[in-house]
RNA sequence: GCGGACGUGGCGAAAUCGGUAGACGCAGCAGACUUAAAAUCUGCUUUCCCCUGGAAGUGCGGGUUCGAGUCCCGCCGUCCGCACCA
């Protein structure tokens, strides 16, 4: 009597067993065994998974498990990035604790995760907004402390108005802020920076090293770093004892130019304004221009003339005026710029504009001429004209030939520029790591004494306000100077919560009482094996991490530099929206007349069928939308909880791992995960009716072994899509062969196979067919070279290029036979029609191609 | 504007070294079983034609080669990142 597979029972049964048997706990440092530490990015705990979480992890475990399984010391751990503005915001508008909302909702994924049967090490978990692992975060931020790799200063900061706090230059997009999308306004306050400038070159650097990284991430941190190289030079103001600092990277072009522009910050500007107020309204003008790309495209190159003028470093005698220009930006370089107008787009609109000289000093192909005609600027290599002892010189020589000279005249040097800033670390909030840090009106800035760590957030804090909870609150602040013993008051910023992430591998390794980590533990463990998440960390959490080893490194406390060997950036899970408009009702409740509104449907209301849409409950058409990223907003939400009680947790990930390749977005579809659940069914028939035959089945052997050679290879590389496809095969193939002991062996074995994707469906199978232990902890299976060779092959037979005939032949055949045998073929002698060959190329095992 | 990735049936895709394009899955069609349905099973499914066969075909146009989805040149399109970076 045949049985299905009842996931209901299965999943919680088998979940139970791997917990209580503790097979995921991760092994000591000491284990003998190869390392495989198995890592997906921990999740911020929202309240609910998402099918986004589900594929990213169920990849994760899928690798983990087989890793478990050849014979690896397996380290897969789960926690939490707990610290954030999401529970702020919740407690302001539900009124509960952040505290409490962040646990419960903790509580609520980890339920929802375990479902999923994943192979964690749970007895590792960690929360970020626990003492016990911010307390170690704030041992460690005084470390880079006392290194020097902090500092405090008063800086202007992106201020996002509406979260109420600062953000960094990676948080900005588009001038708006990253999680309000709040217009991001300048501010002035004393901020703590972490000094990632300081490894600008290393971090760069060691992105080569990074050779199992996507090409695309460390082609985004590369420009994200953005190191030029170049001169800086002083242009002396005539008539004053001043210069301009200026930065170039075309110190070859120096005799091409015609002024020297600087930023509306800029300090000299800044003092000239003072006696000035049309330069003073200039200045307003600038500031208000918008940052987005169609606002910077469409900007005008507008200057105001200082009435100043500087000389230039290579003939005094020769003066260039000097403007505030809109288009210099003061964070970068030195604020400053000379314009080149003949080779610099920028500087030519400008130049144009106000009618400024401009000046060839590149030979553009064989024009030399000294004026230069046109408004498109020449920024191509060529050799230097016009240009007095710079004639004759490529660019290269020439940008050489001047650093040289200014650094020997001393009006300039060499100079590495990087777009990157440092890392502005603090937050005016409450839920996050405080700064362990006191200020004392006698002694100053002083750190928080080691003893008295953790400092602890208050838990008695009100968010009826704006602003920081922190700040406002009665007593916390107040406390004793650890030098003087006097009143002082702590510091009421706290830590970006991408500090917080920022070395949690670490802890993971490794998670003493007293210290951060221990460094040998860590270290056998690190660097992680395989680190996978969303593309969207490609910059802000992967740099960041990268440097924070760095810095753990450059003090001594671990020995690795890279915290990730390897990474993969996985594809979003995506749906089809529904909607249909509706006039909109404003909150008076009039009718808006002449506009309407989109309103979405989440998937569970709707009757999908090969044609269109309609609405379940009234039978409403409907309109299809766009496939795009699982959202909220556009209802198109399919939650992994009923999914499981529908067809339980290897049918979904199953789905996940099936048809997109995982770096590619994945659509998920109703008629997928029926056939995901079909097909789990079928595997389950297969061990079921298993029988104990006799007799060889050559053909099936041969599968056999080539699908456990092709999914290991598969499952290394990632590629789960086509690991399925061989899945797959092989149970088409075992459906239909006959009764016999390969058979029987090939199902017994296809237990092993499926256990990483597949879990429960493999537990249940092994223990039906009388396994011995748990499919998760046997070894993968052996496979036999020999198997893997077909002694008869397959080969074309084509007449210029073109297939005619295909033979079967042994697979060592030689030249000579193929090729009469190709041309003793029917179906080649039709189509030659008596033409003679001119040539014969035989591919033995492949092809024969007959060129007539 | 700069940088990058991608483009293959109705759909998701595969083709690892330049060697039989479309494995595998979804959807669809036909059939079997069934009173019926579900489930299951069998077969078909790139397009076109003068259909025991033939022609075309991997975004478009060229090129290299005995042979190109794969390599080279030039376009077009889609997506992603950065962006007044001197």
């Amino acid at each position: 009597m045949s049985t299905r597979f009842n996931p209901f029972k299965a999943d919680g049964h088998w979940q139970k067993i791997w917990e209580e048997t503790g097979v995921f706990t991760a092994p000591p440092a000491s284990d003998p065994r190869p390392k495989a530490y198995v890592l997906e990015m921990f999740p911020y705990p929202s309240g609910r998974i998402h099918m986004g979480h589900v594929r990213n992890y169920t990849m994760g475990d899928v690798l983990a498990r087989y890793k478990g399984m050849t014979g690896h010391a397996v380290l897969h751990p789960m926690g939490w990035d707990s610290f954030g503005m999401p529970a702020e915001n919740a407690a302001m508008e539900k009124k509960v604790h952040p505290g409490d909302w962040t646990r419960s909702n903790i509580e609520a994924m980890k339920k929802q995760l375990k479902r999923l049967g994943l192979a964690i090490d749970w007895t590792r978990e960690l929360s970020t907004c626990e003492p016990d692992y911010y307390g170690q975060e704030q041992a460690l931020f005084l470390d880079m402390y006392k290194a020097g790799l902090v500092y405090r200063k008063e800086s202007t900061v992106n201020w996002d108005p509406v979260d109420m706090t600062v953000l960094a230059n990676e948080q900005v997009i588009d001038g708006r802020g990253w999680r309000s999308g709040a217009l991001v306004e300048k501010k002035k306050l004393n901020q703590w920076f972490l000094k990632i400038t300081d490894f600008a070159d290393e971090l760069l650097e060691g992105l080569e090293t990074l050779d199992q990284w996507p090409e695309k991430v460390r082609l985004m941190q590369e420009n994200w770093i953005g190191k030029s190289q170049g001169l800086n030079l002083t242009f002396n103001l005539v008539g004053g004892d001043d210069g301009i600092d200026v930065f170039t990277t075309r110190p070859d072009t120096l005799f091409g130019a015609s002024f020297v522009a600087i930023a509306a910050e800029h300090p000299l500007a800044q003092a000239l304004a003072e006696n000035a107020p049309r330069l003073q309204d200039f200045i307003a003008d600038c500031k208000k221009g918008g940052t987005t790309a169609a606002e910077i495209e469409t900007a005008e190159k507008r200057g105001f003339n200082t009435g100043l003028s500087v000389e230039h470093p290579l003939d005094p005698a020769w003066h260039l005026p000097v403007y505030v220009a809109n288009f210099v930006l003061m964070d970068y370089g030195t604020g400053a710029v000379f314009g080149c107008p003949a080779h610099d787009q920028r500087d030519l609109d400008f130049a144009r504009k106000y009618d400024l000289p401009v000046r060839r000093v590149v030979a553009e192909g064989d024009n030399e001429d000294s004026t230069f005609e046109g408004d498109v600027a020449y920024t191509g290599p060529g050799r230097i004209v016009n240009s007095h002892w710079l004639n004759g010189m490529t660019v290269d020589d020439g940008k050489a030939a001047v650093i040289a000279k200014a650094g020997a005249e001393g009006w300039g040097e060499g100079q590495t520029q990087y777009r990157l800033r440092d890392w502005g670390v603090s937050r005016q909030r409450y839920w996050g790591t405080p700064i362990p840090i006191i200020h004392c009106d006698f002694c100053g800035v002083l750190p928080v004494p080691r003893s008295q760590l953790p400092v602890k957030l208050p838990e008695d804090v009100t968010f009826d306000v704006p602003g920081n909870p922190l700040d406002r609150h009665p007593t916390w602040k107040n406390v004793l100077c650890p030098n003087c013993k006097e009143p002082a008051r702590r510091e009421t910023d706290t830590l970006d919560t991408f500090a917080d992430s920022s070395w949690y591998f670490i802890r993971f390794a490794s998670q003493p009482d007293d210290k951060p980590f221990d460094r040998e533990e860590a270290e056998a463990w690190l660097p992680v094996g395989q680190y996978i998440g969303g593309i969207e960390h490609a910059i802000l959490h992967l740099l960041y991490a990268r440097f924070w080893t760095r810095a753990l490194e450059r003090i001594g406390k671990i020995g690795i530099t890279e915290p990730f060997a390897a990474l993969f950036t996985q594809g979003m899970v995506t749906h089809e929206s529904y909607y249909s408009s509706e006039r909109s009702i404003s909150q008076d409740g009039s009718i808006t007349t002449g506009s309407s509104r989109l309103v979405y449907h989440s998937p569970d209301e709707i009757n999908r069928t090969a044609i269109g849409a309609t609405l379940r409950s009234t039978g409403q058409d409907i309109e299809v939308g766009r496939i795009e990223k699982m959202s909220k907003s556009k209802k198109n939400v399919v939650d992994p909880d009923p999914m499981f009680d529908q067809y339980g947790a290897d049918a979904v990930r199953w789905f996940m791992l099936s048809d997109s390749p995982p770096e590619r977005d994945l659509e998920w579809s109703e008629s997928g995960i029926e056939g995901t659940w079909r097909f789990v069914n079928r595997i389950w028939r297969l061990f079921d009716t298993i029988e104990d035959a006799t007799g060889e089945d050559k053909a099936i052997d041969k599968l056999l072994h080539k699908a456990i050679a092709g999914i290991a290879v598969d499952i290394e590389a990632l590629t789960f899509n086509k690991a399925v496809a061989k899945v797959h095969e092989l149970v088409n193939a075992i459906e239909k062969a006959a009764p016999s002991a390969s058979r029987t062996t090939a199902i017994r074995t296809l237990a092993r196979l499926i256990a990483p994707m597949l879990p429960h469906l493999a537990e249940e199978g092994w223990a039906h067919m009388g396994g011995a232990g748990l499919v998760s902890t046997q070894p993968w299976p052996d496979h036999d070279p020999a198997l893997l060779v077909d002694d008869e092959v397959t080969i074309a037979v084509q007449v210029n290029g073109k297939l005619r005939d295909t033979l079967t032949v042994a697979k060592d055949m030689d030249k000579d036979a193929l090729q009469a045998l190709a041309l003793a073929s029917d179906k080649i002698i039709r189509t030659l029609d008596g033409a003679t060959p001119k040539k014969v190329i035989v591919v033995p095992g492949r092809l024969v191609n007959i060129v007539a």
